[in-house]
DNA sequence: GCAAGGTC
């Protein structure tokens, strides 16, 4: 086919977008050309010609020819030329220039979201022309939505959506490059150092909820508990009791709850009850999902787990997987794909369980999660070549949770048991696998069960083998790896599939964070540019941003305020605070920050850790540890009947869960390197 | 060089 003179230009935001669009519209006769490598499809419809071309993803990103700061002067360029990472986008833009050329409408057929509405507007704003625009509504890319959407045309794009895409992206550049040009005009400042530093809406909060687990967490002092571990014979098996009363808040309470229980040769069953708990199948995955299940289960970061599953996409072995949803539209042909995937060797006996299991239409249990673009991960039942082990994995993985979603609950049935040994109450709770519904497809959720579960009678007397108090402690719970710090985000609504992963990853590459045993921790520079962003640029700390955001840009969808109007007012607000923390600020937060890059000494160092001294000898951190330290002694004291100030402290410094800080003060204190007696 | 947002 020759190319036509002129023709109508549609725009995807992907090439894979493009073809399904091509495919659903062309009806008979479609062709396949390229230019600059990048391919695009040609048809006729009513005997007007269609060009069906491509972008990828932003093509055009915002830039400044202004150093320092305050900036407030940016434009749109073409993203190949500012940076090397975009490279790839040149033969997409230039292809599209092209195209343009002889284009005589212009359709923004990008995902019908916001960022997909900017994509789309700039492409044509830049290089086609804004006069002869349309855009494409369409929530899926099934042949039925796109031709619905494509026979629905409006004139003109969608400005308010345009508007509000844009503004965000402003915004977005505005505090992130202020801010961050700010924090590294300190450090030159104060050392004429050059080094890297940043902030923005997204990763700062994020940095701030790690500071403020791992502060919490390095002051964390135990406390003793006390349980006791009673074990009974039912028929001849061994089983632990769990104790149900009123917990024991000192250790002579459980020492006599002890002393009685001894005397008791039976425990006296005096209520039994038997369920039947159903667990439903999970929903199918989105990214977020993927990304923790994969980590749960492989140890895979979500950067890792992102990276195989785009590749996985763009071998066609799975559905588009950056979405939010938890939705699995019957469009996307269930049937077809559980006939191609029990061809494939591996799945063949599974698919073949699942089909016989489900008498009625395949229906997915779907979650509550929702994506404006595209729906849950789902494999395409493509059969795939050799795939790396990792690769594998996922696969595998997304191919079993489908399956999981279309089949039946587990079913368990468990016998709890109540008993009473002296005066304290106990339970024994029994679970049994009655049917193994999702889990024979997924088998990844933990479940404590018992193969058979011993016949009993209420009023019935158990023999007691041993009982003993167990000592534990108290812990504290927050602490992220880099998948549950992603499920943060996710929770609090900041970031989006496409980004949350590397805007963790960037906080390590900016030396905020790092790994140690899988947990993360904050470095002293990730401490100091906390404390530097809670005093100085408070706002950029906090989700509230966002959310303030969110409604800004609602109001402009909505076309109650107009976006020069939100971008001015920002603009002065940050103009105040940049030019203040320029003035006034600047030079003792370089100081501070220098001095947790080890650019400049510490003059008046912590015993302990070398840090700025507050007062005394220690600094903030250890001085609020021993603080803490001093007060809690007198909890241990009462909980313990007596315990020594040196018992006490040899007891925190020596246990795991104690707080890294209050450790480390303990442990001074008993070496001698510093002074202190108890409250 | 710095954000966050798309996608190869
Ligand atoms: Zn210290």
């Amino acid at each position: 086919m020759m190319m036509p003179k002129r023709y109508v230009l549609v725009i995807a935001e992907k090439p894979k977008a493009a073809f399904k669009i091509a495919r659903a519209l062309s009806g008979s006769k479609l062709v396949k050309q390229s230019l600059y490598g990048i391919p695009y499809w040609v048809f006729y419809h009513n005997g007007v010609a269609y060009v069906i071309a491509s972008a990828a993803g932003h093509l055009f990103t915002l830039a400044t020819g202004d150093y320092g700061f305050p900036v407030f002067n940016y434009y749109w360029v073409p993203s190949w030329v500012t940076s090397k990472e975009a490279k790839y986008t040149k033969p997409y833009y230039l292809a599209l220039k092209k195209l343009c050329k002889n284009a005589i409408a212009f359709i923004n057929a990008c995902d019908y979201d916001i960022e997909g509405s900017v994509i789309g507007y700039l492409i044509i704003r830049e290089l086609g022309n804004l006069n002869k625009a349309y855009r494409m509504k369409f929530s899926t890319l099934t042949p039925q939505d796109l031709r619905k959407a494509f026979s629905s045309l409006s004139k003109g794009l969608d400005m308010p959506m345009v508007e509000a895409g844009l503004c965000r992206h402003e915004l977005d550049w505005l505090w992130g490059i202020n801010v961050s040009r700010a924090l590294m005009y300190a450090v030159k400042r104060v050392t004429g150092k050059k080094v890297i530093l940043s902030a923005g809406r997204v990763q700062s909060p994020t940095l701030m909820e790690v500071v403020s687990a791992e502060k919490q967490r390095n002051l964390f002092i135990p406390t003793p508990t006390f349980n006791i571990n009673v074990q009974v014979s039912i028929g001849g098996k061994l089983y632990s009791l769990e104790y149900i009363g009123k917990p024991f808040t000192k250790k002579t309470d459980a020492e006599e709850a002890l002393n009685r229980i001894k005397r008791e040769k039976w425990a006296t069953i005096e209520n039994i009850r038997y369920e039947v708990e159903k667990i439903k199948p999970p929903p199918p995955f989105n990214l977020g999902d993927l990304q923790a299940e994969a980590a749960k289960i492989y140890g895979f970061s979500p950067l890792k787990t992102q990276e195989i599953a785009e590749q996985l996409y763009l071998d066609a072995l799975i559905s588009y997987p950056r979405t939010n949803s938890q939705k699995l539209p019957p469009t996307i042909g269930y049937k077809s794909i559980m006939a191609k995937l029990k061809e494939i060797p591996e799945y063949t006996e599974l698919v073949g369980n699942l089909l016989l299991e489900v008498s009625r239409p395949l229906k997915p249990h779907e979650g509550g999660k929702t994506d404006p673009a595209h729906p849950a991960i789902y494999p395409t039942g493509l059969k795939s070549k050799t795939m790396t082990a990792d690769k594998r994995k996922i696969y595998d993985l997304i191919v079993r949770r489908f399956l999981a979603t279309f089949s039946s609950n587990i079913v368990l049935q468990s016998l709890t048991i109540y008993l009473k040994i002296s005066n304290y109450r106990f339970r024994l709770k029994l679970r049994k696998i009655y049917a193994k519904g999702w889990l024979k497809y997924y088998p990844y959720l933990n479940i404590d069960y018992v193969e058979n579960i011993p016949s009993i009678d209420k009023g019935q007397k158990i023999p007691i083998v041993k009982a003993k108090i167990i000592i534990g402690y108290s812990r504290y719970g927050r602490t992220y790896n880099k998948s549950s710090l992603l499920k943060w985000m996710e929770g609090v609504n900041i970031g989006t599939e496409s980004t949350r992963a590397r805007i963790i990853e960037s906080l390590f590459l900016r030396g905020y964070l790092k790994t140690v045993k899988g947990k993360i921790e904050v470095t002293p520079l990730g401490y100091a540019i906390s404390e530097v962003l809670e005093r100085y640029f408070k706002d950029l700390t906090s989700v509230e941003l966002t959310r303030k955001f969110e409604k800004m840009l609602n109001d402009i969808r909505e076309r109650r305020v107009r976006r020069e109007d939100i971008v001015k007012e920002s603009k002065n607000i940050l103009s105040n605070i940049l030019l203040e923390f320029k003035d006034k600020a600047a030079e003792k937060a370089g100081i501070e920050l220098a001095k947790s890059l080890k650019y400049i000494p510490v003059e008046n160092k912590c015993t302990i850790c070398g840090n700025e001294v507050l007062e005394g000898s220690l600094c903030k951190n250890h001085s609020r540890a021993l603080e803490l330290l001093t007060e809690k002694y007198k909890v241990w004291v009462n909980v313990l009947g007596t315990c020594s100030w040196k018992e006490y402290l040899e007891k925190i410094s020596k246990l795991n869960i104690s707080g890294k800080w209050v450790r480390e003060v303990a442990q001074a204190i008993l070496k001698g390197y510093i002074e202190a007696n108890p409250q």
